[in-house]
DNA sequence: TTGTAGGCGTTATCAG
DNA sequence: CTGATAACGCCTACAA
């Protein structure tokens, strides 16, 4: 069934039908009727494929995430996905995982599906040696980008992400004048926010005249386990009396390391999450986290999406500034 | 930049440079060069609109969830996703809500994207009412559907879940041989899988000769707070000492209500999450859960799904054997 | 091995 | 208000 037979049962010609269909103005009440009469009755839905090369667009968003299973990613692809179908958008989403190579392929395979732009959702898609962000700019020169949760500057890519770098001083301020002497930093994949934040614990650190280098940053391996056991391997290294993490999991995991050591929080150990997850509210204790406002950032997204897709002039870089919530894992 | 472009820079036809594009072998090497070197040159990759116009297919398979932000579903979609890329295809993903209008509007949008199969994932796809199954049964008409997580019977309608009823029954049964004698039982959204894990509970209560009503299941509203407030008000109506959730989260939130209550779990309270998440791993207790398999599940949705896209014949229920997860909160 | 031409189903531009 | 027709870009018989 297509706009042929709909023109021929209705007597009319397939520019008729279409204009029908697109609710053009044009067109006599009752001839309207007589095919509209029609649509229903064989249920009738243009060709999205044939509709798509005449128009030039689908009206597809890709979104690339490392893992849409992360509790940060998926909540903000529900948001995101929510506020773009508002707007009549879908989204493709492809998951990359962690690897370069990986994640410059996705995004060429979006860029084939003809999306009318792309999404890289996370921290995970800006490399610290920039030319590893090549592949951005040049997919740039083709859609616009939008960047959730990391800052790269260039044509055609806009940025949206929370004032990471800022929120973590003060957290880690806070910490060190509420008795925290030996800070250790536990991250799982390298991004962008991670590096702002040991950046920023860091630069706290110096200014309170307390060692932090790269010693007390550790690269955990998979899963709570892996994590447990980063934390046991780091006892013999050093000592450390407050744990700061790139993300809720890590916290939560790190909770069950001190339950295993038979350390009370925060007497013994003081511990931080990030993302202000589910996570953070059914750990015992209650885990003390960063809100990084994903709705917030999320809504942005995808306003600043519409507004470049409609050629208005917008800006390439939102922060939001994100809040401490109190818990009393410190 | 088109495929007569290329064309024409090459000195040859479409038809070649297609050949070329679609790895046809009846191309000699010279040619094949001349055109590969324009490709790259250029960058040129073929309309994906047209290509789909021609071909009748974008390879796009249309994925609906009630909530990606679910924890069981976001990770149900990870493994998914990850399985669909590997034989080509992309996600569209349309999250619906619980309404049920909503979920129909969901599977309309997808259709008319033209996409090659729907999943519908999540249990909160099979209505109770079977006629308001309808507009399932009908774009089963148009493309096959996938039920993951609930079982529905139809023409290309296939179904892949656990079986939730079993397992549940195994579970209540345990519970109430080792001191059980009063279980609720909460949910937060009905769907096909909660109907099945109420009657498996009724039915072990019966065989037990234990009261299990209507009046012993609840409804609880959003967010951990939604679950203590109901928790809370069904102290008022009855007494209970076993609290079987629809869900990790609903099971971890029945903690938090257990700590403000001073209650010890599972001493004085003992708790059933089910969906085998992370969470039920960084709550104290560890969560007594319920492994359904969410990546088996997975697996067997993709290959089922290939398989019927290339026209062989598949089973139209698969149904996997779930496994209780010993924590500590019975 | 290569080229020609038809078809995929719309939308949009002109005429009428 | 309506219709004829040209794009849109690709794939694929069928011919050469």
């Amino acid at each position: 069934m297509n706009i042929y037979d709909i023109a021929r049962e209705a007597g009319v010609s397939i520019a008729t039908v279409s204009r029908v269909i697109n609710g053009s103005n044009k067109v006599s009440e009752s001839t309207k009727k007589k095919v509209l009469d029609l649509v229903e009755k064989y249920q009738y839905s243009p060709n999205a494929f044939a509709r798509g090369l005449g128009l030039g667009t689908m009206k597809t968003i890709g979104v690339l995430c490392a893992d849409i299973s992360n509790l940060y990613i998926s909540e903000a692809m529900a948001h995101i996905e929510h506020g773009l179908h508002d707007y009549g958008f879908n989204s493709l989403l492809c998951c990359t995982g962690y690897d370069h190579q990986d994640k410059e392929n996705g995004v060429k395979l979006l860029l084939s599906r003809n999306v009318d732009a792309l999404i890289l959702l996370g921290s995970h898609y800006t490399e610290q040696d920039d030319s590893a962000n090549e592949y951005i700019y040049q997919a740039a020169k083709t859609v616009p980008i939008f960047m959730v949760d990391s800052v790269l500057h260039g044509e055609n890519i806009y940025s949206i992400a929370c004032d990471d770098y800022d929120i973590t001083k003060l957290l880690a301020q806070k910490l060190l004048d509420s008795g925290t002497k030996s800070p250790i930093f536990l991250y799982r994949h390298d991004s962008y926010t991670c590096r702002q934040k040991i950046k920023a614990i860091t630069d706290a650190c110096r200014e309170k005249g307390i060692a932090f280098g790269d010693d007390r940053v550790f690269l955990c391996p998979v899963g709570i386990s892996g994590c447990v056991k980063t934390l046991k391997k780091a006892e013999g290294l050093l000592s450390f009396d407050t744990v700061m993490c790139d993300n809720d999991l890590l916290a939560a995991s790190t909770l069950q390391y001190a339950q295993e050591k038979d350390f009370s929080v925060p007497e013994d150990l003081r511990v931080t999450g990030y993302d202000f997850t589910i996570l953070s509210l059914t750990t015992t204790p209650l885990l003390t986290t960063i809100d990084n406002k994903v709705e917030h950032v999320a809504r942005a997204v995808v306003d600043t999406l519409v507004l470049r897709l409609n050629n208005e002039i917008i800006s390439q870089k939102t922060i939001f500034s994100a809040d401490i919530i109190s818990g009393r894992s410190i």
